[in-house]
RNA sequence: CGAGUAAGCUGAGCGGACGCGGCGCGGAGACCCAAAAGGCCCGCGCUGAGGAAAGUCCGGGCUUCACAGGGCAGGGUGCCGGCUAACGGCCGGUGAGAGUGAUCUUAAGGAAAGUGCCACAGAAACAAACCGCCUAAGCGCGCAAGCGCCGGCAAGGAUGGAACGGUGCGGUAAGAGCGCACCAGCGGCCGGGUGACCGGCCGGCUAGGUAAACCCCACCCGAAGCAAGGCCAAAUGCAGGCGCACAGUGCUGCCCGUCCUGCCUGCAUAAAAGGGCCGCAGGAGGCGGCUGGCAACAGCCGCACCAGAUAGAUGUCCGUUCACGACAGAACCCGGCUUACAGGCUUGGCUCGGCUU
RNA sequence: GCCGGAGUAGCUCAACUGGCAGAGCAGCUGAUUUGUAAUCAGCAGGUUGCGGGUUCAAGUCCCAUCUCCGGCU
């Protein structure tokens, strides 16, 4: 779990993501960000019912949260984010979910320094 | 020893590190916000999912609508007695069925209130005569045997899931509950039981099935749901309608009756600006003991307080033990039902079979 | 949290009051054609999602369950 200075959690700020953010897409996940009014990291999760029952869900959920609280520090700061779960979530470790974050926030172009 | 049957319990453990929700105590920035409330941050302590938390199939509590009115429709339940806040639940019994048995299953009221249906086959599916049996009585023909007419019968055959009680004896022209005995079913009386029902005696001889078809009878059901609903803060405008009629009074429908308001309806306005608080967890609750009861359950005493979120808390890593871990995650609360489930455990329980004494 | 609807041949759909599960397309075989398409004739294809029950008889009625789709808040 993430401290509550860190989390995502309005409606409206889910969908400002959505509508005029980027995303970028890898194996298990949908990574959507957009620059914030805040200077602070905020990550939310979506888990849809797609990926199964309750209990499903919520490991999906936990494993995609440890791995963003370990690679906290790898996320720029003034920035929104979401995480959109697929299918694939579900055979990935935390380690695995850790790699394909430092990938995805390489390959998007922002950096922890640019705007801390 | 083997097979079975019944009742119940449990649902990986221990240690360490980094994290999260709630509560309490302490602290801090002057960060979010128009402001209040609240949030954000740090430290310590305590605490943090289930037996099904699930499906949402029933029943209640609670809240609001008018403290809930009447009728018709509509829905539900359906052997008896008890338990319960209530139930379609549970307990104990009755009948029926299955099993060698322990035991299990059971929507199990009414078919002489009425209607419908019973395909195909068959003469006929609720009142019938196709094949068949008979020719006693009556009439005609004939010397007679006999033939025909008028008829009688439902035993046998055939069809069907089902054919107007079954078996046997008597009886008859042939037959038939026509008579008798036993069995089944029906009605009455007597006895037992709170009752379902059981036992006995007597009577008249006969009534097809289907109500998880319509229906009849008995009993029950107002509706919506915690996003219910209430409070605080801010904002209070625009448009339309009505005057003794109109509008509302919440959704399974219609009608009647009646209460309340004077204004009502729509939009801005509810997923708004980061809204917040209550509801919200002390309960028909849990654990232990005693008493009453066959039991479900009830009463009394004692003990502890045991999740309460609101993008929604249990995760990750390391060590270790073992039978290598199933189904599965609280969202207002409770009582049931149903469904899912790796494995493990308990019972001076019960039944059947084999062997030994 | 609450409330609806659907499941039938490979696909799209029928089956009125319970009474032999059917049609179109697709498939296969044959005919026609030099060959293909079209056309004609014929054939095969079904645990009616699954499991129980009522009934003589169930796709249809009742109960339980699974999957999918949709709606309200």
């Amino acid at each position: 779990m993430l401290k509550q200075a860190n989390r995502l959690r309005r409606r409206q700020d889910f969908r400002r993501v959505y509508q005029r953010g980027k995303a970028l897409k890898c194996r298990a996940f949908v990574l959507c960000f957009r620059p914030a009014a805040r200077g602070a990291v905020r990550v939310g999760f979506s888990v849809s019912k797609k990926l199964g029952k309750a209990v499903e869900r919520n490991r999906v959920r936990r494993k995609l949260r440890e791995a963003v609280r370990l690679e906290l520090a790898a996320f720029a700061s003034g920035y929104d984010y979401v995480l959109i779960a697929r299918l694939g979530a579900k055979e990935e470790t935390v380690e695995s979910l850790r790699r394909q974050i430092k990938k995805l926030l390489k390959t998007s172009g922002i950096s922890p320094r640019t705007r801390a």
